[in-house]
DNA sequence: CTTAGTGCAAAGCTTTTGCAATCCC
DNA sequence: GGGATTGCAAAAGCTTTGCACTAAG
């Protein structure tokens, strides 16, 4: 649910030099109006049916550059696909063990953790991914019966 | 290079019920011995010299056992495929975006994080995995020239 | 118009599965 | 000996690619 303006996505795509299509624009607005992390399958499913003749190959290039311009970020669950989050702005994730649903963690205290990763590998960090495992509320409930 | 002895991992293994073969042991060592966190097609290609007959399946079957017995645990770098660290302590992973190699960064600060996520999203935590991007200390004086 | 992007089908990869032969215990 | 495990080949995902057609600028 971080959603820009049509004319912010717009002006990113064309800044980069990426034609500005129907396809993108409808693979960011499923992206900015969810808070699922899907992944491209599901993306494509959402999508039928109001794009019936979208295919899948178009929403994995879609993807792609969503990514390349900073309109979208991409996940890595320790599932067998990825998923895609309009949120760029770094935030670690969590994932239920039980149910597979996966949830935003909005920032956390500021970086002591980069840098001292950086401190003790050497390294020019660039980024990061937190990623939880664990069970959400639901399923803790469910657990019980 | 976290190497248990060969009698801990045959305990570890009957423990829970699985036979302790040569093959189950051959993957143990290869991921005890490196610090390269290998995925399954280089741990395979490894294996080849000393037993040629070993096949890529079993690889693949050996890690998942291992895995679930604790002798290794798998990583999610953001690529096409898993890796492994025979290093089950939970600690953070570093990956070069430019040579690709993966490096371990060692234990934090006791984790803030785990108990701020907690709290923000009320699922009860299993597990979290940390990792960083970034240039490693090679690339960044390469890049220089 | 010109070039990038779409849609389709086929190919590529990693990982899993089915099954007869083999090996642990 | 009995049941788990191996090795092989085939299958099953997810993702990418090649190419003729279409649409954006």
């Amino acid at each position: 649910m971080t959603m820009l303006k049509p004319k912010e996505v717009t002006a990113l795509l064309r800044e980069r030099g990426f034609k500005v299509t129907t396809q993108r624009l409808a693979v960011y607005n499923v992206l900015a109006h969810t808070t699922a992390h899907p992944n491209a399958e599901t993306i494509y499913q959402e999508l039928q049916s109001h794009y019936p003749t979208m295919s899948l190959a178009t929403v994995y290039k879609s993807l792609t550059i969503l990514c390349e311009v900073g309109l979208a970020q991409e996940l890595n669950v320790s599932e067998d696909s990825f998923r895609y989050d309009a949120n760029t702005q770094p935030h670690p994730h969590i994932r239920c063990t039980r149910c597979g649903r996966v949830d935003d963690v909005m920032q956390l205290p500021p970086d002591a953790l980069e840098t001292q990763a950086a401190r003790e590998t050497g390294y020019a960090i660039q980024a990061h991914q937190y990623y939880f495992f664990g069970l959400c509320p639901d399923c803790q409930h469910q657990k019980k019966h």
